[in-house]
DNA sequence: GGCTAAAGGTTATGCGACTAACTATCCTTG
DNA sequence: CAAGGATAGTTAGTCGCATAACCTTTAGCC
């Protein structure tokens, strides 16, 4: 590949990465929450209570990032972590009523995050687009970990 | 839209936001760069010297971030400032000698990025997919900064 | 011309995300 | 069953990026 081609995709992939997380913000903000906080949230939505770990792999982010995320979400009174019975290093995590309630909300803020962002292009171009960026992500799986 | 559609959706773009910064930052990591650095340098070796403002711009980020990234990359001897003459305010970017021999690596870790990217998909999916994110970052534009 | 508004930069602060290093538990296996 | 390695979480420290507040200089306008 050339390097103008290139810098077009690295750059368009940087930029939209930048501004969506900026809007996802902005919207987030309404509901009292940050970004990568939805992650955490609709993860325990959908699979229900569970691990830090299982919500690290979920959330697609690193340990270290969950614990303090979650720790938020709980003093926040969203998410509240309990010992699991069966082993004594892990933490099940689970949404609160007030979290619960949140879901709805949220589920709608998401949604139209993501209408914004695709506005101009028709349903089956949105498809196959979504089938591209699942690939992408799919080619960058872990190769961040390389160490040389 | 669903919400089903719109969180592969949003997922996706975060996943490889989160994936492609990561691959990035270990790459850079061979040149002593760090991500979002990489976005001033050839922003510099493109267009010549600039203010801090229109680097700003280029680089898609806020003047603050600019100011830190320029200061760093001029401890690292990489890039230097200068009073613009005619304009107190504004400082002029360059880069050195120093910068500039680290222009050519950078853009083959910068190729090599793209590639492992789209690794897969044909030369002209990806032109189709680069007009598709060009219009993502498009209907992203500013929008973040939108206060209700 | 002097007063106010706008623009370029910097500083301070907060957030997410990462890596590295640490603790505590669990599980293997010799 | 005891020793060593793997695993769940946490803590500490760094970086990019953002916003808000501030300082300085420029520019518009009675």
């Amino acid at each position: 590949m050339d390097f103008a081609r290139a810098d077009a995709l690295n750059t368009a992939i940087r930029t939209i990465a930048i501004r969506h997380r900026a809007l996802a913000a902005s919207m987030l903000a309404e509901l009292g929450l940050h970004p990568g906080h939805e992650a955490v949230l609709l993860a325990l939505a959908t699979h229900g209570p569970q691990t830090q770990k299982e919500l690290a792999v979920e959330a697609n982010c690193e340990p270290p990032s969950i614990t303090v995320m979650v720790r938020k979400l709980e003093t926040a009174g969203l998410v509240e972590r309990a010992s699991d019975a069966g082993d004594a290093r892990a933490r099940v995590v689970s949404l609160t009523q007030r979290g619960s309630e949140l879901i709805g909300p949220l589920k709608r803020v998401w949604t139209r995050l993501a209408e914004e962002t695709v506005v101009g292009i028709d349903e089956e171009a949105v498809a196959e687009l979504l089938g591209a960026l699942e690939l992408l992500a799919g080619n960058l799986r872990a190769r961040g970990k390389l160490r040389l």
